[in-house]
DNA sequence: AGGCAAATGCAAACGATTTGCAACTGGATC
DNA sequence: GATCCAGTTGCAAATCGTTTGCATTTGCCT
């Protein structure tokens, strides 16, 4: 069983448990989502998706988004100025780098901020339900390079 | 002169330095932002705004905050699922934690976390152009308190 | 086959924000 | 103070990403 297979199976299994049908679209999509690497907008799953399923309409996936996303097996992520990015939760917790020239997603991740930001809320009183840190970044110039 | 006094000139001073006029709606405006000490939304500000000119547009108070933006005097926060949040720039770089339950805006500041952050975007070769940091968090159960 | 709830595609609604535009300033210039 | 003109206003309409209503289709269970 390959990595994406896993995956796939993931998803549809958390559709089951809440019910859905797995339907030729929904199919289709879920099999989009194991299989990227990336952060795609519903824009591009719709598109990948359409690869499979000719019809598919972009109301249906954002449906089985929202789906998806109740049962906690993908992030929706709102970046600034952009349409929500998405992707599958099997990988660990990490946070996000978003180059401003380019639109690049970076992942990171950090115990030490981790750690921080629970103190920090603790020492005032509260729990972190979940955060949100995004890093807006520039590519660092190196010297003997001229970016205009 | 007074600290809101203070922070009214600064905006004022910074739409002058672009160019713009200070109309009676602008003033208005930038009356209710310096005097805000909390993070409120457009509609808020229009709302607070239409006392001093009851005839003022949302749109008026758009264009001035974008404008305010652009001159860096006032920020934008856009906080998950709500408006677009504004609050003047006078006071030094913080980060907000947001009560899930309340919508209450908690700010914090924390030397440790910006540095770490500086860090991990240098050790992938970027600098950060800005960031966003939210805790969206929860009261704390104090023992014996039950929260129905 | 028959029945029914769930899912689909489409078009229309949504909410926050921006924009086009014609009417209206507010200053500067005479 | 009349004139001029670019900047500003309020309004309505447009925008954009996302959600929703609805008539039709589908998938499953009997
Ligand atoms: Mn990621
Ligand atoms: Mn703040
Ligand atoms: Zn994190
Ligand atoms: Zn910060």
């Amino acid at each position: 069983m390959t990595k994406i297979d896993r995956r796939t199976e993931r998803l549809t299994d958390a559709l089951r448990r809440a019910g859905v049908r797995i339907t030729r679209q929904r199919a289709a999509l879920l099999a989009v989502l194991a299989r990227a690497e990336d952060h795609p907008e519903a824009v591009e799953l719709h598109r990948r998706a359409e690869a499979q399923v000719p019809g598919i309409s972009l109301s249906t996936v954002y449906r089985t988004l929202t789906a998806l996303e109740a049962q906690g097996v993908i992030q929706r992520h709102q970046f600034a100025g952009t349409p929500a990015r998405f992707e599958h939760t099997e990988t660990a917790h990490h946070d996000h780098m978003i180059d401003v020239d380019t639109g690049e997603v970076v992942e990171f991740a950090n115990d030490r901020i981790e750690r921080l930001q629970a103190e920090i809320a603790a020492a005032l009183g509260y729990d972190i339900v979940h955060h949100r840190l995004e890093l807006y970044v520039r590519k660092k110039a190196r010297p003997g390079t001229d970016q205009g």
